[in-house]
DNA sequence: ATCTAAATGCGAATTACTTGCAACTAATTT
DNA sequence: AAATTAGTTGCAAGTAATTCGCATTTAGAT
């Protein structure tokens, strides 16, 4: 029951009600270490939760930054926990296996890009992703192409 | 003709026919400086090339390297030219507007991610992209949802 | 000039996501 | 604790972005 409380305390200060939905969604992200698609959310949902409900809740969930879209390169949006330890990914072109990059540099240089910038009041957000081959994709196609499954 | 013949050029080498569709679409490319959708290739396209080309162009010119995919926070895929200088782009949440990030720090650190990873032999691409707020979005709306027109 | 794999155009199909609206419910007010 | 109300949901239909199947065409090799 601690972790639920926990749950609706983060969206009551994120100026949501706490509906049995929104606390499901937010277990299933909880449970789920790799960014994950609305589909994936659905599919682990106890499917008495429509599909609406699950595009609505991310959209809104993205909006106030509790949650952050990480490109997977497939043809649909992931996303996961935003006030999470600050990590990055890097992804198999060939198979979509995913690790996470543990150390961020990007703080480091957002001062500097901000200042650089002409237009720029203020950077709330950022992506670093790295694609490439894992090593067993490697071995199987050398060239690259996405051939393996993905979700 | 000097151009257009580089273009069939960098088709051929990747392997590709040098169509006329393909020489427009890298044309559209070379024109905008910004990352560009499928739909604004399409409109400046002088309209008899078939949506299905684009998109398929567009996915296999992404496969090859040719373009890649920027992450603009819209609804939809948008590419620009891979082989020009190494930069990435601050986006305003608020409109959408994109400015060019000059310097990249990511190729410092990339042997670093790869030696660190227990599971991947290569890395090809990166993204890194920085989003916040304008200096006029963020007098407009100084918490940032995303009201303004986008494209 | 001929040949063939690759590319195209067309329409239909699919996927991912959104919307309108009536019914419902969490949290505030009394 | 009941009443209130603004935010939320489920459902079904709708839209946007992208893909597919297939007959026809074309670039580039021979």
């Amino acid at each position: 029951m601690q972790k639920k409380d926990d749950l609706r305390t983060l969206l009551r200060k994120s100026g949501y009600k706490a509906t049995p939905s929104r606390i499901a969604i937010l277990e299933v992200f909880k449970k789920n270490k790799n960014p994950i698609s609305a589909q994936e959310i659905i599919n682990e949902l106890p499917s008495d939760t429509d599909q609406a409900t699950v595009y609505r809740t991310l959209k809104s969930l993205k909006g106030k930054g509790v949650i952050k879209p990480i490109d997977l390169r497939h043809n649909h949006a992931h996303y996961e926990l935003a006030n999470i330890v600050e990590h990055h990914h890097i992804i198999c072109l060939g198979c979509g296996k995913i690790e996470d990059v543990h150390h961020c540099w990007v703080k480091e240089v957002q001062d500097t890009v901000l200042h650089d910038s002409k237009h720029f009041a203020e950077i709330r957000q950022h992506t670093l992703e790295f694609y490439g081959l894992c090593k067993s994709c490697a071995k199987k196609h050398p060239d690259g192409g996405r051939s393996c499954s993905t979700s």
